[in-house]
Formats: C-alpha cells, structure tokens, sequence
DNA sequence: AAAAACGTCAACCAAATGGTTGAATGTCCG
DNA sequence: CGGACATTCAACCATTTGGTTGACGTTTTT
C-alpha cells in the first residue's frame, strides 16, 4: 500500500522521528543503536520505527537476530512535489522544469 | 515567533488544510468562503485556519467584519530545505508535478 | 542447556487533535 | 436602533498520539 501525503506529513511532524532520518542518513542501522542516543524507551523508538515504516521513509529487514533500518529517501518526493507547487522554485532542478515546459507548451500542444 | 518544523509539518499532515492551502494558491480568500466547500462546523475550519497561521503558512487580516487568508509560501521553505537534505529531490518528477498542477489547481486554470 | 541480547506486543495513561454545539463579539446596513 | 452577517470562544466529546512497564518469542553466545 502506498503511503499517503498525510502519513509522510505526520510522520515529519515528530523531532524524535526527523533526528532518527537524519541518523539513517549516515548509514543503516539496528533498532537498539537507533534507540540509544533518545531518552525514551525502547519500545517507544520501535513505534517510531512503525510509523516511519508505514510512511514509507524507511525499510526494515530482519537479519538474525538484529533488524536494520534502511532510509528510503524516494518516500520524500511526493511530498516534495507538493510543496513546490507552492512556489519553492528555486529547490528544484532548473533545466528539468524547462524541459517540461518545453513538451507542454510544444508546438503541437500549444493552445490556441 | 518563528514557527516551527514541528508546527509546519504537523500543520501539513491534515488533508483539510492542504486543501485550504491549495484554495489560497488561487486567490485571498474570508475564513466563511474557505468553509464554504467542506463538510464541517465553520468554527472547525477556524480552528484549522488558527493552525496554519501559527504555522506560518498563511496570515490573517481584518478588514471591516471579514477576516482575509492569504497564503505564505515563504514558511514552507525550511521545511523544504530540511527534506532537500535527504537528496535525490533535486531531479523533481515531472509526472508528479503536472499530476499536482491537474489536481491541485483544478482543470478550469488556464495559463495566461 | 542456560543466559544474554534484540525487538515487539499488550495494557495502560496523559495529553493533544479534530470535531460538535451554543453563546458571545464585532461590524455593516436599513 | 435593531437585525443580519462574520468569526471566534467555551465547553464538551471521541479518537489518536507518544510515552510507560512487563511479559514474550527469537536468535546468539557461553
């Protein structure tokens, strides 16, 4: 099931849930190392793990005993393109809009 | 006071105000219009109004009895910055851009 | 085999969220 | 002035959220 712009959204809501991206970031990690830096319990980062999981920001695959979480950085392009229809121009790639415009406002396509 | 990420993105994570903000893409609008299409109290789309302004999204001004809405792009900058952070947005899917433009802007905008 | 490590589950709790209704406030108009 | 309109406030309700603790099932280690 894809994840919807109001899972990816509240799933970004959360601090402790953004610093756990930006830690993904580095590499992947095991829910216990993940867990380690927060001061909450353990199974209060795994919920986070849950719902980042079903936004789709994250993977998990179980090796062992240990599970790894992976960061899906493609979860954030929806969002991302939602956004930029508000205006955010300069965050997105110059020439890939130009050649969008270029096909839409084609000759063929022009309107009248 | 600067809004937050936390505010910006939990104030992203309701469909009803996106929704609002889309309407507010096309024009300035009162908080009796901007209820106008929904299926709830007007007394809970100011309550998501109060929402969006302390997120910064939008601003607020009295004219008179009417109450103006009047989106601010500016706000969704940081967050957007924040995401950019996580890569491979910089190529923006230009399905998922004509695909917001059809959605959000509905199919009665024409380009000038 | 027993112990330790990894992670989730279930039950519970407090606070926040999104909704309702009805009264209240302010403003324009006849 | 008095009424209609525009918006918020206050009190309330159900659900969700983020947190806790302790028990539990697996897998690794000793």
């Amino acid at each position: 099931m894809t994840p919807t712009l109001d899972q990816v959204f509240s799933a970004l809501a959360d601090p402790t849930r953004r610093t756990i991206l930006a830690m993904l970031l580095e590499d992947d990690m095991a829910v216990t190392d993940v867990a380690e830096p927060f001061d909450v319990s353990l199974a209060a980062i795994s919920k986070h793990l849950g719902v980042l999981t079903a936004a789709g920001l994250i993977s998990q695959e179980k090796r062992g005993r240990v599970k790894w979480c992976k960061l899906e950085p493609d979860a954030l392009r929806e969002a991302s393109v939602w956004m930029q229809g508000f205006g955010q121009m300069d965050a997105i790639d110059l020439d890939a809009f130009e050649n969008f415009l270029s096909k839409e406002l084609g000759p063929s396509t022009q309107a009248p």
